[in-house]
This record gives C-alpha cells, sequence and structure tokens, in this order.
RNA sequence: GGGCCAGUAGCUUAGCUAGGUGGAGCAUCCGGCUGAUAACCGGAAGGCCCCCGGUUCGAAUCCGGGUUGGCCCA
C-alpha cells in the first residue's frame, strides 16, 4: 500500500466522521447555484477506468464552484430503460427474440428489467465514494420511476400539443426472421463484406423511342418498388450510342465501364438538366398514388460505381426515403414483414425477396432491359443473433419533426460553449444542420410507454399526466410500464369508440434527455426548483454522447421550451489502454478500477488523468503513469508537508499569529508572490473549464518552487534552536504555502488537499478544507522584479554548480569566491543563498572578466604564408612550441624576430591569431550574457573546511544508519591522519553544531567506523546520549 | 463503405493556427548532493517528427494519397 492510499483511508475516516460528504451536497444551500447536471449511468455494468475520468471531470470542476461560495446541486441519476438492458435480460433467460419474450410474459419480463437495471449499483456507489466524487445518490433520479415517467409524458404531451409529433414511417434495419428491428448498435456489430450479383438494369424514357436511363442496383428485388431514379445535379452525363441503343449515364462511369470505340456520344448534359424527366416503370403490380417515374437529383449519388444513376426504392432505403420525402413520392412496399413479396406481386408473392433475386433478373433480361451483370462486393448488416440478412425496410414510427426545429436547434447551440470549441461547429453542428426527424418508438417492452391512445376511427389523445389518464380511465394502474398500461382503455371524446394505446415504449435516449425536468418531476413539484437550476450550468460526458446526450438534451428542451437546457459542456475523450487500444473484456486489456484504488490511490489517478493531457484528447492509460504522479507531485506533497510537521511538531510551531508577509526575507516573499500567481492562475483555468492547466501549474510550483528550491534552500532556518524571528517568517511563509496549496487542489486532489490542510491548522480552520472559500490572489504581495531576480539567481546556481562539475570540484568543498557576470546585483537577503547552494564564501558582481582570462596567441598561417613563402611551415613549427601566453604577450608588445635558415623575419600583432582562455585557478558556466566563474583556488583553511564538511556528511550517515531521531544528542570521538585532524581540529565548533553532538573527543582508538576520504583516513564513534 | 480526430526520443507528450537548426518529464548511463523526499543538482546518450508524393529557397508544420489507431455513422 502506497502513502498515498494511506493518506486517503486515513481522510476517508475523517469524512465518514465528520459526514463531510453529505454535508458538501448541502454547502452554500439558499446562495447562487452553479447548476450542474450528472449524466445518468446504466448499473448493469461494472464502472470501469473511463467513467473514473467521466467523473473526475465533473468532480474537480464542481468542487471549484462551490469552494467559490455557489450552491452546486449534484442530484445522482440512473438511466434504466433500453434494449441493452432487455438483451442481458433475454441472455439470463436463454431466449432470444420478442415471440419468445411474449410466450415468457411481458410482466415478468420486465420484473426481470427492474431488477437488473441495478445489478452493479453497489460497484457503482462504492467507486463514486472511494474516488471522493461529490454525488447524492441517497436521492438520485431514475428514468424508471413513475414520477419520471410523468414528466417525460407531459413534455411528451407539450410537443404533441405543438403538433411537432407525428406518424411517419421510418427505414429501419430489419430482421425478417426475428421480425423485429434492429438498433444501430446491434447492427453494427453485423457488417459483414459480402459478394453479390449487382445489375445494370435499363428505365425507358418516356416519349422517346430505344432511349434509356442506365441505372445500377444491388439489391434486384427491390426493382419492384422503384418509383425514381436519382441523379447528381452537378456531374456531367452523357447520351451515348451503345451498340445501337441510346443510353443515359454518368460520363465518367461510361469511361469506366464501357470501351471507347463501343460507343459514341451524341450529347452531353449535366445531371440538373434531366430533373422532372420521365420514364416508363420496369413493374406495374402497385400503381402509386401520386406521381413517380421521373429523375430526382441528390448529392448522395457518388460516381465511384454504378452508372451515376441511382434506383430510388423509398421503403427500402434510408437515402430513398428522405429523397421520397423531398419529391413527395409514394412508397410502394409489397414486401410483408417476414420478408416476402405481397399478394399483389404475382409472380413472386410469398417468396423471400432475396430469394426472387435471380428470376426478377431473369425477367428483366427476357424483356431486354437488362444490360449486364456484374459480381459487387460491399458491406452489408447481417442479424447478430439470426445470421439472417437484414433488410432495408420502412417501418411505422412515431416521430418528433426535429428537422422542423432544424434553426431552433442551431440557434440553441450557439449558447453553448463547447469544451473544446471545436465540436460546436464541428462533429455536433454538423450533426444539427442535417437533423432528421427522431424517430421515438420502439417496438420493445422495457422503457417508458409512449403515452399516445388511439381509436379505431385514428382519433388520438396523448396522455400528459397520471392523474388525466385515471380520470379518463376510472382505473388506478399499478405502475406506469408495460404491459399494466396497455390494459388502460378509454372512450374516445369524439366517436366513443374504445381508445387503446399504441403500443410502442420510447427510446430511452429521450429519458435521459429529458433529465433537467423529470428529475424534478417536474411541472408536478419543484416548480420553483426548476426555474432556478434551468438551464443547467455545466454537464460533461464522453465525446460519443455527441449524438446521444448531448443531443438528446438539446432536442427535448429545444421542442418543449425552445432553449438549450445546458451553458458549458466538457466533451472528453476516451480512455484507452497502454497501446491505444480500446480496452474491452475481449482484448482483456481491461484495468480494474480497483487495483488503481487500492495500490495507487484516488488522487493520484485523478492527477494523472487531468494533468496528462487536456480532457479531449485520447488517454493512453498505464498504471506506470500513474505511479509516476505518485512518485513525482503526490510524494513530493506529503513530503514537504512530512517536513513542515517534523520541525514544526519539534518547535511547538503554530500558525497563529503570523509575521507581517510584507516584512519577511525576500525569500519569503518571492515563494508568497509566486504562490499568489499561481493563485490566479489556477483559478482562471478552472472558471474556463481548464482542467489541464490547473493540476501542471500546481504541480510546477510544488515541486520547482515551493519543495525543490524553497524548502531545500531554507532548510537551515528551520534547524537551530532559539525561536528567532527569522525563523518564524520561514515557518509562518511555509505554513501559508501549504495552507494556500491544499485549497488550490482540493477541486483536484481531495483526498491529499485534506491532509494537508488538516495537519497545517490554521487557527480559523474548518472541519474541511472543501468547506473553505477558495483561495484569491492578494495582489500586494505580486513583486515581479523579486520573481526575475530570483530566476537569474537560480540561473547563477545552475551555472556554478555545471561550472563546479567542468572541473569536478565537489560542492562539499568550499570555495572562496564566485564572480557573476551579467545579471546586475541581487538584494543582500538573496546573496547568502548563492553562497550556501555554491558553498562560497563571496559572491562578487563584475560587467568586466577580462582578469580571470589569459591572452594567448598562435601564428596566423594565413599571414606568414605570403610573408615568408616556404619558410613559413617551420616558423610556424617554432613558435607553436613557445608558450602561448608569452607569446601573446611579446606579440602585443613590439612583434618577435624569428630567425629561419638563416633568413631573419619580423613578426608583428597582426600575424598572430589571439585566443581568450580561462585561468586555469577558475571554472566558467556560462548562458547567454550570464557568466559564472568560480575561483578554484583552495587555501588552507578552505582545505580544512572540506574536511570537515567530509566528517560531518559521515556522521550523518551514521546517525541515519543508527535511526536516531533528529533531536538526539551525540557523543563523538575521532582519530585520523594528520590533515584530517587538523581540519577537525580547526572546524571542532562546526562538527559539533551540524551533527547535535555534546561532546567530540580526538583520541586514539580502534573503535567505530573507519571512512576514507580525499586527503586521508579517519575512525569515528557516534554514541547516543 | 463514409465523415471527423490522432500518429513526434524506449514511454507520456509540447511544438502545427501563422513554414525558418524539434523542446520537456519519466526511464537509461556518468558525476555530484543528501538528517524532508520514492527525492534533488550537473552532464551524456537517445528523433528517417508513420509512409509516399506535391507546394516552397526552405516542411514535423501547408496540400494530396496511403497506413495504423480512436470516435461517429452506414
Amino acid at each position: 500500500m502506497s502513502g498515498s492510499v494511506a493518506l486517503e483511508m486515513e481522510v476517508l475516516d475523517l469524512w465518514k466522521g465528520k459526514d463531510i460528504m453529505r454535508r458538501l451536497l448541502e454547502h452554500n444551500r439558499g446562495g447562487e447555484y452553479f447548476r450542474f447536471l450528472e449524466g445518468p449511468p446504466t448499473a448493469n455494468a461494472p464502472p470501469g477506468v473511463h467513467h473514473i475520468f467521466a467523473r473526475t471531470i465533473k468532480d474537480s470542476i464542481c468542487r471549484h464552484r462551490s469552494m467559490k461560495g455557489f450552491h452546486v446541486p449534484r442530484m445522482g441519476g440512473w438511466d434504466c430503460h433500453g434494449l441493452p438492458v432487455e438483451i442481458a435480460v433475454e441472455k439470463s433467460l436463454g431466449i432470444e427474440n420478442k415471440e419468445q419474450i411474449e410466450e415468457y410474459g411481458i410482466e415478468p419480463f420486465i420484473k426481470k428489467c427492474r431488477e437488473s437495471v441495478f445489478t452493479y449499483i453497489d460497484d457503482w456507489s462504492r467507486m463514486t465514494d472511494r474516488l471522493g466524487y461529490v454525488l447524492d445518490l441517497e436521492d438520485p433520479y431514475v428514468t424508471m420511476k413513475d414520477s419520471y415517467i410523468e414528466s417525460v409524458w407531459w413534455s411528451l404531451k407539450e410537443i404533441w400539443k405543438k403538433g411537432l409529433l407525428t406518424e411517419g414511417h421510418t427505414i429501419v434495419p430489419y430482421c425478417p426472421r426475428c421480425g423485429t428491428s434492429l438498433s444501430s448498435h446491434e447492427v453494427a456489430q453485423g457488417y459483414r463484406t459480402v459478394e453479390e450479383p449487382s445489375i445494370f438494369v435499363k428505365f425507358k424514357i418516356r416519349n422517346q423511342e430505344n432511349a434509356y436511363f442506365l441505372a445500377w442496383t444491388t439489391t434486384p428485388w427491390t426493382l419492384i418498388s422503384n418509383v425514381a431514379l436519382a441523379v447528381h445535379p452537378d456531374e456531367f452525363y452523357v447520351r451515348i450510342d451503345y451498340k445501337g441503343t441510346e443510353l443515359i449515364l454518368a460520363e465518367s462511369r461510361a469511361k469506366v465501364l464501357m470501351k471507347e470505340e463501343e460507343y459514341t456520344v451524341k450529347q452531353r448534359l449535366m445531371g440538373s438538366d434531366m430533373e422532372g424527366t420521365g420514364y416508363e416503370p420496369l413493374f406495374d403490380f402497385v400503381t402509386p398514388d401520386r406521381p413517380a417515374h421521373f429523375i430526382t437529383t441528390a448529392d448522395f449519388v457518388t460516381m465511384d460505381d454504378g452508372t451515376g444513376i441511382v434506383h430510388i426504392a423509398p421503403a427500402f432505403g434510408e437515402d430513398d426515403y428522405e429523397l421520397g420525402k423531398r419529391y413527395d413520392l409514394p412508397l410502394v412496399q409489397p414486401v410483408k414483414p417476414d420478408g416476402t413479396f405481397s399478394e399483389e406481386v404475382t409472380p413472386w408473392k410469398g417468396m423471400s425477396v432475396k430469394d426472387a433475386d435471380p428470376s426478377i433478373i431473369e425477367n428483366l433480361s427476357d424483356r431486354s432491359l437488362l444490360e449486364g451483370q456484374v459480381m459487387y462486393e460491399h458491406q452489408y448488416p447481417f442479424c447478430w443473433r439470426c445470421d439472417t440478412p437484414l433488410l432495408y425496410y420502412a417501418r411505422k414510427g412515431i416521430y418528433i419533426r426535429m428537422s422542423e426545429l432544424r434553426k431552433n436547434l442551431m440557434d440553441n447551440n450557439e449558447k453553448i460553449s463547447w469544451y473544446p470549441p471545436n465540436i460546436k461547429k464541428g462533429r455536433f453542428g454538423k450533426f444539427l444542420e442535417e437533423v432528421k426527424d427522431w424517430n421515438l418508438s420502439r417496438e420493445r417492452y422495457w422503457g417508458t410507454p409512449l403515452p399516445l391512445w388511439r381509436c379505431p376511427e385514428g382519433h388520438e389523445h396523448m396522455i400528459g399526466s397520471i392523474k388525466e389518464l385515471g380520470e379518463l380511465s376510472g382505473k388506478e394502474v399499478p405502475e406506469l410500464h408495460r404491459p399494466y398500461v396497455d390494459e388502460v382503455t378509454f372512450p374516445c371524446k369524439e366517436c366513443g369508440k374504445t381508445m387503446k394505446r399504441l403500443t410502442y415504449v420510447i427510446d430511452c435516449w429521450y429519458d435521459s434527455g429529458s433529465a433537467p425536468i423529470a428529475s424534478m418531476h417536474y411541472p408536478f413539484e419543484n416548480r420553483e426548483e426548476f426555474e432556478k437550476q434551468f438551464p443547467r450550468d455545466y454537464i460533461a460526458e464522453g465525446i460519443d454522447q455527441t449524438r446521444g446526450w448531448f443531443y438528446s438534451l438539446l432536442a427535448v428542451s429545444t421542442a418543449v421550451f425552445d432553449k438549450p437546457s445546458y451553458r458549458s459542456v466538457i466533451c472528453h475523450a476516451h480512455v484507452l489502454d497502454g497501446e491505444g487500444k480500446k480496452m474491452s473484456k475481449s482484448k482483456g486489456n481491461v484495468i480494474d478500477p480497483w487495483a488503481l484504488f487500492d495500490t495507487e490511490g484516488a488522487d493520484a489517478i485523478r492527477w494523472y488523468l487531468l494533468s496528462q493531457t487536456a480532457p479531449w484528447k485520447p488517454k493512453l492509460f498505464s498504471m506506470e503513469g500513474v505511479n509516476e504522479v505518485n512518485r513525482s507531485f503526490l510524494a513530493t506533497v506529503r513530503n514537504v508537508l512530512g517536513f513542515y510537521q517534523t520541525y514544526a511538531d519539534l518547535d511547538g510551531y503554530k500558525p497563529e499569529g503570523r509575521t507581517n508577509p510584507s516584512e519577511r526575507a525576500g525569500v519569503d516573499r518571492w515563494l508568497l508572490s509566486r504562490l499568489n500567481d499561481l493563485v490566479r492562475r489556477v483559478d482562471e483555468s478552472l472558471d474556463n473549464y481548464d482542467l489541464l492547466g490547473a493540476p501542471q501549474a500546481i504541480s510546477y510550483f510544488v515541486m520547482e518552487d515551493l519543495s525543490n528550491w524553497y524548502v531545500r534552500a531554507n532548510r537551515r532556518r528551520f534547524w537551530g534552536g532559539e525561536e528567532t524571528v527569522d525563523k518564524q517568517m520561514a515557518y509562518d511563509t511555509l505554513a501559508e504555502a501549504l495552507h494556500t496549496v491544499s485549497r488550490l487542489m482540493a477541486p483536484l486532489a481531495p483526498f491529499h488537499a485534506e491532509k494537508v490542510y488538516q495537519e497545517v491548522a490554521f487557527p480559523d480552520m474548518l472541519d474541511s478544507v472543501h468547506m473553505e472559500r477558495y483561495p484569491t490572489q492578494d495582489e500586494d504581495l505580486i513583486d515581479d522584479g523579486l520573481e526575475e531576480s530570483m530566476s537569474l539567481l537560480r540561473k547563477v546556481v545552475e551555472l556554478g554548480r555545471a561550472a563546479r562539475g567542468s572541473r569536478n570540484m565537489k560542492i562539499r568543498q568550499p570555495l572562496g569566491r564566485v564572480v557573476v557576470k551579467g545579471v546586475g546585483t541581487f538584494d543582500d537577503d538573496l546573496i547568502p543563498i548563492i553562497m550556501s547552494e555554491l558553498n562560497v564564501k563571496e559572491v562578487v558582481f563584475e560587467e568586466d572578466l577580462s582578469g580571470y582570462f589569459d591572452m594567448t596567441a598562435e601564428p596566423d598561417p594565413k599571414k606568414l604564408g605570403p610573408k615568408m613563402r616556404a619558410h613559413s611551415g617551420k616558423a610556424r613549427e617554432i613558435l607553436l612550441k613557445e608558450d602561448p601566453k608569452e607569446l601573446a604577450v611579446k606579440a602585443r608588445s613590439g612583434g618577435i624576430g624569428i630567425e629561419v635558415d638563416g633568413h631573419e623575419y619580423h613578426l608583428i600583432e597582426d600575424d598572430f591569431r589571439f585566443h581568450e582562455i580561462l585561468g586555469d585557478r577558475y571554472a566558467i558556466g556560462t548562458e547567454g550574457d550570464i557568466e559564472v566563474i568560480l575561483d578554484l583556488e583552495l587555501t588552507d583553511d578552505l582545505i580544512r573546511e572540506g574536511v570537515a564538511r567530509e566528517v560531518v556528511r559521515r556522521i550523518q550517515t551514521m546517525r541515519k544508519d543508527m535511526d536516531l531521531p533528529y533531536d538526539a544528542r551525540i557523543s563523538l570521538s575521532i582519530s585520523g591522519d594528520g590533515p584530517i585532524l587538523l581540519g577537525i581540529e580547526a572546524f571542532k565548533d562546526y562538527i559539533v553544531g551540524e551533527t547535535l553532538a555534546d561532546s567530540l573527543d580526538i583520541k586514539e582508538s580502534t573503535e567505530g567506523k573507519e571512512w576514507e576520504i580525499e586527503g586521508g583516513t579517519f575512525r569515528v564513534k557516534v554514541e547516543q546520549i
């Protein structure tokens, strides 16, 4: 169990003891609202890592707003209805179609559904609690409750009253064997690549001899129902002479389908030119009830295959159906629900449509209407249960006419802030632009019953409340589900005949889309509260909900109120496995949330998921990544806290009566300035739904500014025994930083935040950090100049360390001075930081560093060559043997005489190239204009002090090995080589002070541990007093 | 089959809107520091920036095609 998990267990106990989670639900009640809406999951499967991700996003924003003083209602919700539930129950009962369900009985069946809905509800609750997600699961909204259904009914009646509810046809994927339509995800499971005959069919142009449109289809049986042909309006078509017949087809397709010499082009025309041209029907089994058999235009016609002329049968294709509506084409559907041709199709009646294909092809061929036949490979859906090829089939259904509300939807979408913003115009906006009518009806059992009653005369009545139903029927139903509600009848107001309910249930997406209304049982209860909470400020779900909940929420509220039901939405991506693959049971790459909770803890998961990338980037989930968050960020938080606790305990420090921040040491004011920068950035990020910027900024502050710089550089201020003002200031600063960081991170990592808050107990503290107000920036504490100074100072230290490294000079060895150029100067109280970090006695600021460099010279061959010709090589050799430093001096003071093979030359300054090299006693580190030079010259004193530090370090190691308490006193006895003893004697007080020793005896001894350091060996014995 | 998004060091990623010598963190290696830290500091090594083609003086970046993965739809 990691430190994180132990901490979180402790915090969970604390929360339990003080009832914090429940109290947070009540927090700020009566204040201004931040109106959040939880999307309802279905609890018929256990939650996974992606649910943790979604809940972290929801919780973090809500907690932030709560800390900003808003009341945040956080009602839990459960989505109960729908086909997946029914299928799960079918599986458990070992049955697989509607007939078997009806045999089993609708009543017991829906009872099973009701039970199965909450199979995993305990897992969900446990996950929610363990994650620290503040959510009211005591009193959630539940879509199968009568009160919820009643509100849904009310909303449907509102829509019905506006005339937006109609009966119509929809083209559904339909399994003729199972006698049922399939939902989209069922269809998606069953796509297979098949090879089928496709045919080219000639449609004779009306009033023209020997002229035909050439169309192409993969489903010959739908030709019986053909009512139109479609061409692309903006593509070119040609009328050609082909083997003595005139054919019209797309120009680009003719080139593909036929050899050039086989045909001659008679005419070239645009698709749009042909619109309205009539042709003679292929078959006349069904006489259409309105104009048909003419050319239409449609954008979905492609030039990728076929002839560029598409045969249209609105009863058997979605595109066809939509086109049919546009041209008011008849719906010719001589096919029965069992997938066979009906009576009027005399040659093939009772025959399964697919089986009739060969015979239909033969028929066309006999009548010379067939131009060709090729095998064609394409994707086709099959029933996932029984493997029967699905038919696209027009079924009656009840619709909401969303296409009429398209503009309203788009206008309302304008009022929503999307995160990321591109969804608004992109995926979601484009979907709205092409929004289709919403098929509300499902021929199923477990769902909200459609409250539409109808008499044999076709009069309709929509029920909008339980009361209304009771008054009309004089009966009370035990519950609103099927089959009970199906039995309720009442006389028609207009004709007196018996009204019966249409047996549909409604699409469960309508249920969840009604959540803002139905979760409050509006308008039957909570009218005022509903007004206050509508529209909601914030929702967050996965990107897969764009056409799901995000749409259904907007669709319902637009249809009922013509308003959006949410103002801001975070649309997050999915959690994938470490390889970027989807997590699925079959792949075995699913990560068990509890394995994570138990090893890494909730905060680590939360922080990992948020700080890695923006919420809308897919998360490649890795345990190592979560572990890294623990090791780096969370461990650092705990350790800074641990440091504080250790010394605060020793000193009995409490953050009470604190010193005035503006009067504190420079480094303290620096930290507070950084802290207040952080406060502003984090608060702004969260205000703007930026869940990435906030944790990244906090991590940086905690690890870099607070831990690695402030605490490390200021450790000594906490050590000493006396109560100095400086020590007080250091404590106050550290306590304030921790206190503020705990509040800043509270929305994101609620457990660690709580622990820090509790341990750094401010006098006015509350029961929980989560009841605190979110920090606000104190502008008076911002000091940009100081921050700039410290940033330069850190750079100087970095360069100084690099300089030491370049000459292998250990930091333990004190040095005389460091010379700094290019940073101006620092305030006096910052300079000691450089001295201790670099272990130097003096810091000097100089802009002219030439004194630290030696000038060297070497002969310049380019100059020597012209001057000395053949002698130049030899001259160069001679000169290079000289000391380059002396050479430089000579060259610059009058030049050098040189003799080669008896010839005398005089070389002047210009004949040399000069370089500056750093003197041997210096080391340098540079970056840009900043130069840091260390004086490496060691005096006896420095050497002795170095020895003393080596000795101290060894003694500290021994203390640690002995597991001594931090404040344990010891006695020392040391023996060793002469030079080492010199150091020990010279710095005896230092050694004694650093190691908390009461005595230090220097005497010959064979006791203790022997150490070897540069300069000799020594032996030391440590005893606790 | 179509639409959208993504592919950068062993891993997680920044840079792409607006073309001009690709930056971090983790991991690795070398050295240092260490009585808060599972840490820290200095340095090193590690990149056909998915592939092919185009535009351009110049492409990780813009365009086209392909490929792999994700999402949505069929």
